[in-house]
DNA sequence: TTGTACGCGTTATCAT
DNA sequence: ATGATAACGCGTACAA
């Protein structure tokens, strides 16, 4: 009864020597009771967990990864926090993560190149375990440094050129393929790509899809129209829809492709405050298929990409860099597939589905 | 020309003191360069960090933190980091984070006590300066722990009976009297609360405010009737809509007011479907003013919450916490607002604004 | 201006 | 079964 000490009062925390007065046992035993509670005897065991409790111990993290060398996190540097896509993708690694014991820290570049180098910095100041990433050029020299200095790197829903690291990336050109396809079946011969910033290498991808398709279906490519923007937002989709109603009838497409949701659904709203039916009036595709896309107004026909897996599997091919020794880098491809709702379904065709 | 080393190849990555052997000086004068550069004679200084730059010299965090006792991290723990708001608010911390020339990490606990109690530990381990928290339950023994622990803690965007630490919330009865007095003003003398789940102290607070502000303008408490649900889920505004247009028309409401943003849109989708005009048929208000609210098919009335500021605020009264041996507690509340739109506005009040 | 010795908390090894 | 001690990488006081 005379080891107890409460010496909150100072701020520093508990250690494990404080325990280890306070259990009046040696240093190396809390150690064992911590690491191997099977050589402790049951007794000591308990006095040691009650002081530890007494104490409100907690284990210092530092001084553990000084000591092992390496940490028990990953981090995740993401585009666009407030982007429902990378949410979604950082909600696959957590299950990853949580699989292999794990601590998944999300950090957000907000598409801001010094911000996306100080959190590549922070971690690896950290020693984290692994790191993945959706940067905001695939082939920048900082990544290349991360995987210079050992740390297991992963590149999300990016391709690049750089073969010293893993990438887990969706086909955007198939996707771009499935969304003209699914128009064409659907009888449209006059189609709008609504491309946003072409300086986007997906969105690049996904006209190259749409084309290849176009192509294969006979059509003509001037029957192809593409409209660009500055953004991948809703505010761009209504400013295309703008664009869309201002040409002649004659040329007016009878269905848009977009590349991502949030422009589809900008020229959704375009289309309904104008009075126009969809799909009667234009036949309307996204991607990405968010969860907004299913409770639209008109509910939204898009391309699906398997967002969690993609997460989960970036996730795994960090953590197996880490572990195996055997580890070769992947270039991951997940398939795309298409959701087909009211936008683009016609009577006729929501009888089959 | 002689010290330079390249040990990369064992996989541990180079310390101070590779840096300093291959710089040909002592280890202390390396540490100055790092944290005194000013002690430092300038081709010195050159040759040193010419070395770190060879060697791919990262500081480790472990090492200093050990050392100093305290990091330069703060935690968000945010309660789901697929909604919008919370995202927000995130946005904001990093704010006040950045400025503070502090790291911030985002944990997503997913609603999910056991990740929150995970990731709460994860944070105490790594000895973090301070902890931001939307918990899933305000008064919880763990977040006790945290404090009594000595890690600066606020709660973010929600009340607690605990006065142990700071909490930074919005008015919720403030934001329900002021939905309901803009109906009250559009002329509406029914109206329907859809609330959602009754178990969340948000959504009673402002179902509170609703009522308040009904009774004041000496409206009948029949009148303002209330639809509960599971979630705050678009889909949940779905079937709440099927209810309401199940009602007799006379005792059909001409407005609603809902808990949030996800299930006004919902609501919304359901009477457009049913070919019903809003805001003729039934004038909607929101809560939250998330982005999609502007760009719906009907652009939405919805209360404004502070979000930027609720996060930047929270951030700096953690970092005062920690820093300031003077701090004292604040529970900051936040002042709501109205944003009045087409799903309110009628073709006269439009032109008022 | 530069070099040296010590300690931070934990863990593994060795000795008892 | 338990105790003592050296290392991990860095920062700092102090000595040179």
């Amino acid at each position: 009864m005379t080891g107890k000490r409460q010496q909150e009062v100072v701020g520093r925390s508990a250690s494990v020597k404080d325990v280890a007065a306070a259990a009046g046992v040696s240093l190396g035993t809390v150690s064992n009771v911590l690491n191997r509670p099977y050589l402790v005897r049951e007794a000591t065991r308990r006095r040691v967990e009650q002081a530890m409790s007494d104490l409100g111990f907690i284990r210092n993290e530092s001084a553990r990864q000084l000591r092992a060398g390496r940490s028990r996190t990953l981090g995740y540097v993401m585009l666009d926090a407030t982007n429902p896509f990378f949410t979604d993708v950082a909600a696959g690694m957590e299950i990853a993560a949580e699989r292999a014991d794990l601590t998944l820290y999300l950090c957000n570049s907000d598409s801001r190149k010094n911000r996306e180098v100080m959190y590549l910095d922070a971690l690896q100041q950290q020693r984290v375990q692994g790191i993945l990433i959706t940067p905001v050029e695939p082939d920048s020299p900082q990544l290349e440094a991360v995987v210079e200095r050992g740390t297991p790197l992963v590149v999300v829903d990016r391709h690049s050129r750089d073969t010293d690291f893993c990438t887990v990336a969706v086909d955007d050109r198939l996707g771009g393929r499935l969304a003209i396809e699914h128009l064409v079946d659907q009888g449209h011969t006059s189609v709008a790509f609504v491309a946003g910033p072409m300086s986007i290498g997906q969105v690049r991808d996904r006209y190259e899809g749409a084309k290849d398709a176009w192509r294969d279906a006979g059509l003509p490519d001037s029957a192809l129209i593409c409209i660009t923007g500055s953004a991948l937002t809703a505010s761009e989709g209504r400013s295309a829809g703008e664009r869309l109603s201002g040409l002649p009838r004659k040329r007016r497409p009878t269905a848009a492709f977009c590349a991502n949701d949030l422009l589809a659904l900008g020229l959704l709203q375009n289309f309904i405050t104008a009075g126009r039916r969809v799909p009667e009036d234009i036949a309307i595709v996204g991607y990405d298929d968010i969860d907004f896309a299913a409770s639209a107004a008109v509910p939204l026909t898009s391309i699906r990409q398997p967002r969690q897996e993609l997460g989960t599997k970036a996730a795994e091919l960090v953590i197996d860099e880490a572990d195996n020794p055997e580890h070769t880098h992947e270039h991951v491809v997940f398939i795309p597939e298409i959701v087909a709702r009211a936008s683009t379904l016609g009577l006729r065709s929501s009888l089959r589905a």
